[in-house]
DNA sequence: GTCTATATCCAGATAGAC
DNA sequence: GTCTATCTGGATATAGAC
């Protein structure tokens, strides 16, 4: 009894997963508005009525999406905030890894895609919306905080810092969105031009 | 008569104009399929269904401006590139430019973000798609060809030619997104700190 | 030219059978 | 759990009055 009510919410969870990542696509290449309930449904290989099952709503799968891809952005800058590296060498893993991950994992730029819409969109959940207002600062922060520290002891250049984190993200980000519409073709740039922008020679 | 005619023919034109700029603030903040009928409408303080005496669907409003927003672009490549100026000033040039265009002119981040949304999504008309497919390789091949002669008179770095094209529009593209969302906050960051990927010291 | 009213269509969400 | 059928709402596009 309780065995079989174990298994079904695992099948259940698992079900859910598999919701997300064909919606997390399918979000990524056209837009909240532009998917349709029925084609995440289609993807997942599951009948319309059987998503509400699941989701409550096609919104909430967006709301998810989005919750996750901050914790997931957050996370790897907590983490990267704290490695035993000097600042310079932080960012030059950082640049190192987010384009590794660009080319490589298909989810990774659909993330940053996803996020790169939200944030543009008006047409998004309130929900969404406060989420994107909350933790969207982070990031910013976190590699600001590095270049500072960089800047005080002269190994990154002296442009002005919260320029510099900004032109950081939004490179990354016009990359992850040139990734998303090139797909596999996409062969990331050689980190070190990017890394000019912050390091003296 | 021929005068009322052609008068008349010149305010459908004024209205068109409206509209079309209406709409392109609209796509630009939420998307195509986000953006109804009656929000232009009602931003370009008209009824619904006087819409349709300007344009016949949507989608014709957001056709044109794909078109409008690639002639704009092309013709600025074609222009910059028969400048007179050696490769480096016209990547600088270029660089400064489309940032002042950036952070002073509303419409030019959004027909940035529209191309950039247009071309990050599937769900737009296929005649759309089609312009896209068609134009949007000049660009990238217009500061391609500049980059390549100036990496020949040693004025520009030896990376990649076609990554460094690819790492100037997505950098510009990322900053218009940025832009986008911000909107007159947005202060363009110092040219100096993009063309450094560019330029030996 | 402009509006209001309406036909039509499509997508989200629910109900109910299996 | 899963499907099909259906309700409901909203958006496009058209018709017709002024």
């Amino acid at each position: 009894m309780t065995r079989n009510k174990e298994l079904n919410q695992k099948i259940k969870e698992e079900r859910r997963q598999q919701i997300l990542s064909n919606a997390l696509m399918l979000f990524a290449q056209r837009g909240l508005a532009a998917t349709k309930i029925i084609d995440i449904a289609s993807a997942s290989d599951i009948s319309q009525g059987l998503m509400y099952h699941y989701y409550k709503s096609k919104e909430e799968i967006f709301i998810e999406l989005i919750r996750i891809a901050f914790d997931r952005m957050n996370e790897a800058c907590r983490w990267l905030v704290s490695q035993p590296l000097s600042p310079r060498e932080k960012i030059k893993f950082a640049i190192e890894e987010l384009l590794k991950l660009l080319e490589q994992n298909e989810d990774a730029s659909r993330y940053h895609l996803l996020i790169a819409q939200a944030t543009a969109s008006d047409a998004i959940p309130e929900e969404a919306k406060n989420i994107i207002k909350k933790e969207n600062t982070f990031p910013y922060e976190a590699i600001a905080s590095i270049i500072a520290e960089g800047q005080k002891n002269g190994s990154i250049k002296m442009y002005d810092t919260k320029e510099l984190a900004m032109v950081f993200w939004t490179s990354i980000n016009g990359l992850a969105i040139y990734k998303a519409v090139h797909g596999k073709k996409f062969k990331a740039p050689d980190a070190n031009i990017l890394a000019s922008m912050f390091f003296k020679e």
